[in-house]
Order: C-alpha cells, then structure tokens, then sequence
DNA sequence: TAAATCTTGTGTAAAAAATACTCAAATAAT
DNA sequence: ATTATTTGAGTATTTTTTACACAAGATTTA
C-alpha cells in the first residue's frame, strides 16, 4: 500500500476537540480524565479528544470521540473555546476546539475501555498534559456563566433528585453557599420541578421530597425569555 | 521560484478567522462588512477576516486581519465561536474561528482601504457570502449574554457619554425599551460611572451630564464579583 | 425508652431592588 | 410668549431577596 500523502500550497494546522466531561457525585463537581498512553506527555492525565475528519464537524468529532473514549452516546455537549497557541503542541501547530460535556456519572464505566479513563473531583486533579489546565479553567467559567441562563445542572442529576442534591450542585459549580429554605423556593418559583413522593437515596435523617426537571415548562419558560439567577 | 509544496499523511482542513465588527451610531447597533471581489459569493458582502498563519495564534490572526482591513489596531475582540460545517467553504475544507470586535465607529475610515468596507445597521444586512448569516446572529447571542457580565457597551461609546446614549445602546443591543429613571438609577448605582459636565454632542433640548466609564471602580466591582442585570 | 441531634418542610419579618409614575427646569421650535 | 421636548430629581407601590424561626420526622445517644 503507497503512502498517499496531502499536499497544499500553504502550510495547514490539524485541528482536534477536546472534551472536558463533568459529573457529579452528589457532593463534588468531577471530570473525567484519560492517562496518554503515547508521548508526548505519556502517562499524564488529559481531556479525551483527537483529530476531526475531513468530513465531520467539531462537534460531531467531539461525540465521536467521547463515544470511542467512554462509551457515552448523546451527551450533552457545548464548545466554548478554541485553542491555539501555536506551540500548544511540541509535535507540530495544533489547533483544538474544545467542548464540555455535562453526563451522569453512573453513565460512565469509567476504566473498561483500552483508554484507562478515571474521575476526579475538581480539587483533586493532577497536573495535565499540555495546556489542559487552561482548558479545564475556561470550561469552568463558561460553565458558571452558563448556569445563569440555562438549567444545566439537571443533566448531571439522575432522574429523579432531592433539592438537597440539586443545591450541593449548584454550590459545587458556583462554589458558593446558598440558604437552603430560600434556595428551594427560588428553585420552584421558576415551575420547571415536579415534586414526587419520597426519598430512600440518601436518607441521611428525615425524607425529603423527590422532584424531577419538567422539561415541557422549561421550554414555555425559555420562549418567554428569563434568566435562572443565582 | 520553485512551488514548495507541504505534504501531510492525513488531510488537513484550512483555518481561518472572521471578525463580526459591532458599532453604534448613537441609536442602531451597526456591524462593517466587506465586499468579495474573488469567488466564490463574489459581490456578496462578508466579515473581514483571513487565513491564520502558522506561528500566530488565531486571537493574533483576527487582529492582524482587522488592523489590514480596517486600520483598527488594538480592538477589543473576542472569540465567540468555531463554525465548523464541513460544507461550509465550497472551495475546501476550512473551519474558521470567529470573533467580534466592538470599536467605535468613527475610529474606522470605512472605505479608504484596498477593500470596500461599510457600516450596515442591524436591519439593512444584506444577504451574506458564506455562512456568515448565522455568524451574525451567533455573535449577537453571545453579545446579548456577555453584557450581564461586562459592561462591554464602553467600548462602543465615545470617551464621554449622556445616560441617553448609553441608555440607547443596551436598547440597541438588547432590543428592548428601559424607563428612563430606572435605567440612570441602576446604572449610577454600580459606581462605575464619572460625572463630568456638560454636553453638545446631542444637544437635543435642555442639556445632559456627560459620564465617563471608570475603569478603577469597575475593576473593583469586579473582583467582588458582581452582575450587570437588565 | 427518653433525650438529644440532625434534616426537611414551612413560614415570616425586614431589607433591598424593581417598577411605574410625577413634576419642574432647561432648551428649541413656533 | 407659547408650546413641545428632554433632562434631573424624586416618590409611592410592588416585588424580590435575605436572614431567620420553628415544628415535624427520623436517627443516634444515653
């Protein structure tokens, strides 16, 4: 087989995604990480990601990646920046467009596939290959910004949630602290819960009420226009 | 001159950057476009912008895209998003990083460049070469959003400014209507504004204060972490 | 088994902010 | 001089935010 090679007249930069995918455990705010198998940077911890084909798009090579790397198929993605120092990379000019991903945790079986895949909690993560640590900081704030307009949070909650883990969430990503009698009010002021019966899940003294995100009153509440505050 | 040629095992696609460039007039929000003179969309007006060279970042690229198109030097810009259709480009394979400039528009001698440049108010865009309809509208959304959290709408102002004019361009870019009194009070009340005295500028009928953006206090309000609500 | 402790549901009073106005002074046009 | 327009300043009402209080359910401790 010959080594058919590209040719163009200028030089060209390959362009790859990076995903940072974030999860929640109910107390903190994770990321899932990879360990490179290949130099550079072997055995150091990055966001899953690789080269976008000709014939996709970034976010359609981001879902692809993210398939290929952790098994998760029809994760909510979002770009939010794209990064491209041109020594970002010591091989050759890479240009990469990164995005979150916002998945349930126990979606993820992390490890099972040939990429060693493992969460870790914001606080806990090592140094990162290449300019990851930027890339996880931008996502952050993007992330934190996002939440004024979007509900996002429901995505990293399992179906049904107490408002106990839907504040911890809220205060994992804002890295705040909310009262909790006035944090569910606003919470349900906005109408996009529905209260079900009781809880078993974490019990940890009295039961608290389920809810569940309603989308249906999310989006008439999205096309009257309004801001989640926080 | 021999024709050096750079050869890649695996395809690569083409970089670009396009800058939407807002301006105001002092009551509609503006944006400046550029005739094509080359095929294809030949004629079709678009956003100024270019192939990004190998040793510059693509931040680096759009202003030195701005600065040969339009003699701004020094704009504020800001990455807003990364269009990556693979139909996009009928020529090849090019994924452009986008960004918008807010200048100011009398700092911009449209036209007097090699290429044709003009200011075209929100509602009179024609029809645009590529995809940069929905440019356009991106950079307008991430605009709308950004203003909850940088008062971006100095950058668009002359030095000195009534409240009206200010008031004019958060309408603008919003596109809504605020009560006079409760838009000064608001605003006054971030003590991010100088009084100064009087004005010509407009001079409409009786005589308005003239302000001025402080950026000290702004910093300030900043790093206490705040929200500009309208 | 009773007491102490913790968590959740509910509520309330005070403070702050948003909203909808009013009114007079300054200026330009008639 | 009269009228219309625009700005500065202010007020009253409503709404939202904030800081608490308290009792009920459940678990732990004594």
């Amino acid at each position: 087989m010959e080594d058919k090679m590209y040719s163009y007249k200028y030089p060209h930069p390959s362009v790859t995604t990076d995903c940072v995918i974030f999860g929640f455990d109910g107390t903190k705010l994770q990321v899932l990480l990879v360990e490179r198998g290949i130099e550079p940077y072997k055995g150091k911890w990055a966001f899953p990601g690789g080269f976008t084909k000709m014939d996709e798009s970034c976010e359609e090579g981001a879902l692809r990646e993210l398939k290929e790397e952790t098994g998760l198929t029809g994760a909510y993605i979002e770009q939010f920046h794209t990064f491209s120092d041109p020594n970002r990379d010591p091989r050759e000019r890479v240009i990469t467009v990164a995005f979150y991903a916002l998945v349930r945790i126990q979606d993820v079986k992390a490890g099972d596939d040939a990429a060693k895949a493992e969460w870790f909690a914001l606080d806990e993560v090592p140094q990162l290959a290449f300019d990851h640590d930027r890339i996880l900081r931008a996502a952050l704030k993007r992330l934190r910004e996002r939440i004024h307009f979007e509900p996002i949070g429901f995505e990293l909650l399992p179906e049904k949630f107490t408002l106990k883990q839907l504040q911890n969430l809220y205060e994992a990503i804002l890295d705040v602290r909310f009262d909790r009698s006035n944090f569910a009010k606003k919470m349900l002021h906005f109408n996009i819960l529905t209260q079900l019966d009781e809880t078993v899940w974490p019990t940890p003294k009295r039961e608290a009420y389920l809810y569940r995100f309603n989308e249906e009153s999310y989006n008439e509440l999205k096309q009257k226009g309004f801001r989640l505050e926080f």
